[in-house]
DNA sequence: TCTACAATTGCAAATAATTCTTATTTAGGG
DNA sequence: CCCTAAATAAGAATTATTTGCAATTGTAGA
């Protein structure tokens, strides 16, 4: 299963670059790559670890001006900390809840059903037109409550 | 409604302080005084701006470090972003949902009843062991909807 | 295949919000 | 009223991110 998400997903992303008349450079593709194949949801600061084996040279503004960029045609999501450095989700470019360890901050996609009802209760109350959401719970993840 | 609200609030900010052994200097004072009083979830800059009426000299440090304390002292939440400045609620100092207009920002606390199943389904779920939590929506507030 | 040129890159400097450092001032107990 | 630890003002430092610019490189078309 996980392998068909990271090839839709990179197909995709490379897919909507191309139609969006994006340069497909070597660089471009291997940050797509890490976004695609990620289950955990790297940071810049990791994603330009793992580029630095390929691209010696390459530049951290390089990996934030192409994230930027996927990000604003919708190929990946940004789970920004006010605190901290932003992670990134590229199998799941879509609003969705995380859980956050406080300890490991590892960020994990939960399943949660009780969510779909909680939209239109907020638009029926607010008044306001919603257009994305953001929920995150923090806690400490099975491991890391092991290890105490 | 208000006023007994930014009462109690002023009460239980200053009564924690000196629990805690803390000195109740003029700036720290109105620094809870304004978290106390206001509606709209105000950001330092906007607290410090106020502030330099009544005390022309003050420094933006001030306000940081004591909201820091007040907030460790769990009698303010902080309502941070990745990209821009957090903004705090000295009324509801615990974690709840928030609405944030996109285009004004301003920040609005709804009512939202199907949320309490949520931390249970996520326990249950996960086996995280959920310390806290954080939800907003975003989007366009009636009234900037208007203005179209 | 070759060329032209806009898009992209690498580097370094600029930002923006926040935190830290240090010398000075001050609240509050004795 | 005096003393001492805590708090303040001012500005430098930090961290994550963004930007300006000159050099490089995909890629559409000849």
């Amino acid at each position: 299963m996980a392998a068909p998400v990271y090839r839709d997903r990179y197909k995709s992303m490379v897919e909507t670059l191309k139609r969006q008349g994006h340069k497909l450079t070597p660089q471009r593709l291997a940050i797509i790559r890490i976004l695609a194949a990620s289950e955990g949801h790297p940071s810049v600061e990791e994603i330009y670890g793992q580029l630095k084996r390929k691209f010696p040279g390459i530049s951290q503004a390089t990996v934030y001006r192409n994230i930027m960029l996927i990000k604003s045609l919708g190929e990946v999501l940004e789970i920004g900390f006010a605190g901290g450095s932003s992670r990134y989700d590229g199998r799941r470019p879509y609003p969705h809840p995380h859980i956050v360890c406080l300890k490991c901050n590892k960020i994990v996609d939960p399943e949660l059903d009780t969510l779909h009802d909680m939209t239109k209760e907020i638009t029926d109350e607010s008044g306001f037109e919603i257009i994305t959401y953001r929920l995150d719970f923090f806690g400490v993840c099975p491991e890391c409550r092991e290890k105490k």
